[in-house]
DNA sequence: CGTGATGGTCAGGCATCCTGACCGTAAAGG
DNA sequence: CCTTTACGGTCAGGATGCCTGACCATCACG
């Protein structure tokens, strides 16, 4: 018996509404400059780099599937933001790069959320935040949510 | 710098996974006894009681449009877990008003939410839960020292 | 070398939310 | 009063993000 969880589901619902504002701000910056991207692409970059990945790669990361994955790759490609070469190690798979636009906006991506974590800290202190980093380490684990590959 | 936070967006991002985490808990434990319930419709009683509400209130509350909420109300009246009367007080109003169907989904999902957090405690202790739900609380503006919200 | 796994792709579907357009009633002002 | 505006509810259509199924070509391995 600790603390008051008021009405059912609001208590960790806020993590949804937490990551929900941060999202949006993210958005609201990088939809200024890049105005044909879809919000689901910016989870292409939430993995570390993408460059010299297959899409398979990338989808098993992300936890959706290589299906899905296909369809934002191309949608990058068609944009100029990467391309696609063949693999020389393997004739069946081609290699995701980035090329110079597409580096563009992975830079200007960590800024806009290096801009929301410097908010967050100043609202909440350095220990606060470093706290609540490392409570949800703990609560996650390494574990990706689903290791999806069909 | 304090912290060194790893890829871009992995930070915040564990927010989602921990959600995404309890979320599939919470449906798992549910599914099971409401297979016509879709995801969504758990997040009609995640904002108090629903009984005696307008549409569009439930709509507000939960931060989308009323044609939206009216589909997820539809749905659950067609199966029977609450109906619409007219309102007395409002002839161009409809009261949702739950039925005991409606009630039983309402006391299982908080149960099933309870576990969640049961488990959640046990694994960061006590304190650290309470923590995170002040860090949240904080985050996302709802700082109500024990009372009602909005 | 055959068999199964894997990378990639096309096609189609479902869920969740949106905007636009409307009707009927309520509320507020002259 | 009566007009105007706001609001509750509903229908229709669409955008987005994900899914499954089905295939082909190639790879890896017994």
């Amino acid at each position: 018996m600790s603390t008051e969880y008021s009405s059912p589901g609001r208590w960790f619902g806020l993590l949804r509404v937490a990551f929900d504002q941060a999202m949006t701000a993210v958005e609201a910056e990088l939809g200024q400059r890049y105005p044909e991207l879809r919000p689901a692409h910016l989870q292409l970059f939430r993995f570390g780099g993408i460059d010299g990945l297959h899409t398979s790669e990338l989808a098993a990361h992300a936890g959706i599937t290589k299906q899905s994955m296909h369809e934002l790759v191309t949608h990058l490609e068609r944009h100029g933001y990467l391309t696609r070469a063949p693999d020389p190690a393997d004739s069946r798979a081609r290699l995701v790069r980035l090329t110079a636009k597409g580096r563009r906006l992975e830079k200007d991506l960590v800024r806009a959320i290096d801009v929301v974590r410097d908010d967050w800290r100043e609202r909440l202190g350095a220990e606060r935040l470093d706290e609540l980093w490392s409570i949800l380490q703990e609560l996650t684990g390494e574990v990706t949510p689903g290791g999806r590959t069909r």
